[in-house]
DNA sequence: GTGCCGACTTAGCATGACGAGC
DNA sequence: GCTCGTCATGCTAAGTCGGCAC
């Protein structure tokens, strides 16, 4: 332990000791009454050379801060009348208006203006080897101790006594969902179980009655875990308040680290808590209950002349104190179930982060200038003798041009049967899926990859696609026949390769190359790809900012779909997906209705014509169980008022929603005869929404199961999204939310014709 | 050469915050 | 002003890869 330690009541260290540190350099504040602000004078300088005037138009603006010299993100021409309008107006007036007084700012927002006034890529590295000088930080925030309920589960029908302990762990199986992706499949919830009952019976003890799993009934447990849930559902707004300033104590003492002075956000400072381990797919280990972590099993890592700091469990201390500049990590536990170590690192907007990811775009921008002879030599080395440079060069082309991970060695044991290029097996590809013969070459690769997602794609290996002016993907399939020729389905495709003999393959081509890099290159390259393909349309410069963006996530989607980037869709999202088909069809036959119409007006049987029933009574009945609702909730204290108030609150919402179902269902009409003009003005209007109702249907559909996210935040280069909304006059807040704004603050000041290539690499 | 482990990146899911639309 | 759907964020599992020990 070091020699001073810190206040455990002391909220404030971080912004404390930045002041302490730059009392020297005080600068004027924002708020102009508090000296906790620090305010970013210097402006962000690209690493690619870029005008002053891009510069400024560009610089990344601090989020949330209201600032008057903070330029606006790109806005359209017209946009750009309508703001120089504004400021003649504002000139006008100023000699009458009053003084305008700056927004008094929240402290997270003086937090987060003192962080964006590091910009790394101006200040000096640390010394070679080092990732920091000095790092000072309060560790992981851990969570409560367990607070018994009392509520008891049922043995073979009866309550049973359970220790705080044992109700604990019962507690943990009683909130996992019945419903969900463990306990909701038959095939996982049997592991799951299986898994769960053993360490629960470990916690019980030999001599426990609880024996058999079957007899044991939890619901008592979860129907409390469900009125708790209801209860928080029915807090107050100053209940609401109350729980956020707490949750602000918590990331105000620990969600920020001093590194080499400058205030840096943490990524995961909250201690994980107890539980039972959801491991993904058929994760063999999934149910086992994953132990509470106690202050004596975590390492810190801290400068050796900075205070550690104190720890916040009473009657405990850290395990070990670790001055290690050569690593990231601020803290670090083993964890029970896979004994794996867990780290507590900065978030994905600090220093650390942003100088790995700058230096992994670059790394892939610069395999855009070694590609071609990668290609080249994969070509050559698809015929060699020896079957280990054969299977080397397959698997590149795999990796190249299917976008596949490396795929290590893993323990099914321990681990989920998951697969990657080099650990696929003969059982995971079929030849001629369609059973179409001749000269047929399609493989169908189908297994589980990272997170047990499936990847199931028919490969037509003889597609002009995969062959251009090489033949290579004709090749390719002939070793795929040959790999797999004589083996069985259990044996590997590439027996005689490993990531690790693939990767050194690779560094002979370019210092630094691994099989990841290819996943980032080629994504980026798509995303660049599908965006000039749109640019040079000639309708492209009359769009919309709207339409511009739905083009970007095509062409995101493209990248996501390459990397095969998914996610599951939810009940919730089934049921919006059924919701709008079904109002689509309702519109349908309003609009049928409304033709109707129009041919009965023209012929002058206007006595036929529906109208509209009063909705009067059903409005004023759904608002009144809406107020008696609401005034239940306010006068709620008891548990029970509150439960009774969330119930009634639920129902007068369903009320509510059906009063709404019934005005949609007879939106058509009206009250009185329509006139012609108004029943063709409705047709129209009808068919605009149902067209519109339908793009956003067939938009929601494709998109259901891509996830557009993953591929965004770690493989494209941000360069490129920065550089096209410059060109397009797109904000990037349309393109990148908040998070990704600070994530990439290196990447902002790009010239709006930046291009990801050979070019970029050089430069570095 | 091989296996293991530490360090860091990549990933999907759950949940809460927020804002568009009524 | 309120609600509901969407999106952002937090959480933590699951990969990759480098380096070290044997």
């Amino acid at each position: 332990m070091t020699k001073e330690t810190m206040s455990s009541d002391d909220d404030n260290f971080t912004l404390s000791d930045l002041k302490r540190r730059k009392k020297k350099k005080k600068r004027p504040v924002p708020n102009g009454d508090d000296d906790d602000d620090a305010k970013p004078k210097r402006k962000p300088v690209s690493n690619a050379s870029s005008t002053s005037s891009s510069k400024k138009r560009f610089r990344p603006k601090p989020d949330g801060i209201v600032s008057s010299h903070t330029p606006e993100p790109v806005m359209s021409s017209s946009n750009k009348r309508r703001k120089s309008i504004s400021t003649e107006k504002k000139k006008k007036t100023a000699s009458t208006a009053k003084p305008r007084t700056l927004k008094k700012l929240e402290k997270i927002e003086r937090l987060q203006y003192a962080m964006q006034a590091f910009l790394w890529w101006d200040a000096p590295s640390p010394p070679e080897g080092c990732q920091w000088r000095t790092m000072e930080h309060a560790c992981v925030s851990f969570p409560d101790l367990y607070q018994p309920h009392g509520i008891q589960m049922l043995y073979n029908g009866e309550p049973v006594e359970i220790t705080p302990a044992q109700e604990e762990a019962a507690t943990f199986f009683a909130a996992t969902d019945p419903e969900g992706m463990h306990l909701g499949n038959p095939k996982t919830a049997k592991i799951f179980i299986k898994n769960f009952f053993a360490d629960f019976r470990a916690v019980l003890g030999r001599r426990h009655i609880i024996k058999d799993f079957t007899k044991c009934d939890f619901e008592p447990i979860r129907r409390h875990l469900n009125e708790q849930k209801i209860i928080k559902k029915a807090i107050t707004d100053v209940e609401k308040k109350e729980r956020k300033a707490g949750t602000n104590r918590t990331l105000f003492r620990h969600g920020f680290a001093l590194v080499d002075g400058h205030l840096e956000r943490v990524g995961n400072y909250n201690m994980e808590p107890p539980g039972t381990f959801r491991g993904r797919g058929a994760h063999p280990k999934m149910g086992k209950i994953k132990s509470r972590v106690i202050p004596e099993q975590v390492q810190l890592n801290v400068s050796e002349c900075a205070p550690a700091p104190q720890c916040s469990v009473p009657g405990h201390a850290w395990g070990e104190v670790r001055h290690d500049p050569q690593v990231q990590w601020l803290a670090q536990w083993k964890e029970n179930i896979n004994n794996q170590v867990k780290y507590m690192q900065l978030a994905a907007q600090s220093s650390f982060k942003g100088k790995s990811d700058r230096q992994k775009y670059n790394k892939a921008a610069l395999l855009c200038l070694n590609i071609g002879k990668i290609r080249t030599a994969t070509r050559k080395a698809l015929r060699a003798k020896k079957t280990e440079d054969r299977q080397l060069a397959t698997a590149v082309w795999v990796i190249d041009r299917l976008a596949l991970r490396v795929g290590g060695e893993k323990d099914t044991d321990e681990e989920a049967d998951t697969v990657g290029c080099c650990s696929l097996r003969v059982e995971h590809v079929t030849f001629d899926p369609n059973e179409e013969g001749g000269d047929n070459k399609e493989i169908e690769l189908e297994f589980l990859g990272k997170d047990s997602m499936l990847y199931k794609q028919t490969i037509d290996f003889g597609s002009e696609l995969y062959n251009q002016s090489d033949n290579m993907g004709k090749q390719v399939y002939d070793n795929f026949k040959k790999f797999c020729k004589n083996k069985r389905k259990s044996e590997e495709i590439f027996d005689k390769i490993t990531p690790i003999m693939l990767n050194q393959h690779l560094k002979q081509f370019m210092n630094g190359l691994t099989a990841k890099v290819f996943r980032t290159y080629n994504a980026s390259k798509t995303l660049q790809d599908e965006l000039a393909k749109t640019e040079q349309s000639s309708a492209w410069r009359s769009r919309t900012a709207a339409e511009k963006v739905v083009e970007y996530n095509n062409a995101n989607r493209e990248v996501a779909i390459l990397c095969n980037h998914q996610r599951s869709v939810s009940k919730a999202q089934e049921t919006q997906l059924e919701t709008l088909g079904g109002k689509l069809e309702t519109l349908k036959r309003q609009k049928k209705v409304l033709k109707k119409m129009l041919k009965l007006i023209t012929a002058g049987k206007t006595e036929k014509i529906p109208v509209k029933k009063s909705e009067r009574e059903m409005i004023e009945a759904a608002a009144e169980a809406i107020a008696s609702a609401k005034r239940m909730k306010e006068e709620a204290k008891t548990d029970a008022e509150k439960i009774a108030a969330t119930e009634a609150d639920e129902a007068a919402k369903q009320q509510r929603r059906d009063c709404n179902d019934g005005k949609f269902t007879q939106a058509h009409l009206w009250e009185k005869i329509p006139s012609q003009d108004q029943v063709i003005k409705k047709i129209n209007s009808w068919t605009a929404k149902i067209a519109k109702m339908e793009m956003n249907l067939k938009h929601k559909d494709d998109n259901k199961e891509v996830s557009l996210g993953t591929s965004k935040i770690n493989y494209m280069d941000p360069r490129i999204s920065v550089a096209w909304c410059k060109r397009n006059e797109v904000p990037i807040e349309k393109i990148f939310p908040i998070s990704l704004r600070g994530k990439f603050n290196w990447a902002m000041a790009v010239e709006p014709d930046w291009e990801f290539n050979a070019g970029i690499a050089k430069q570095k």
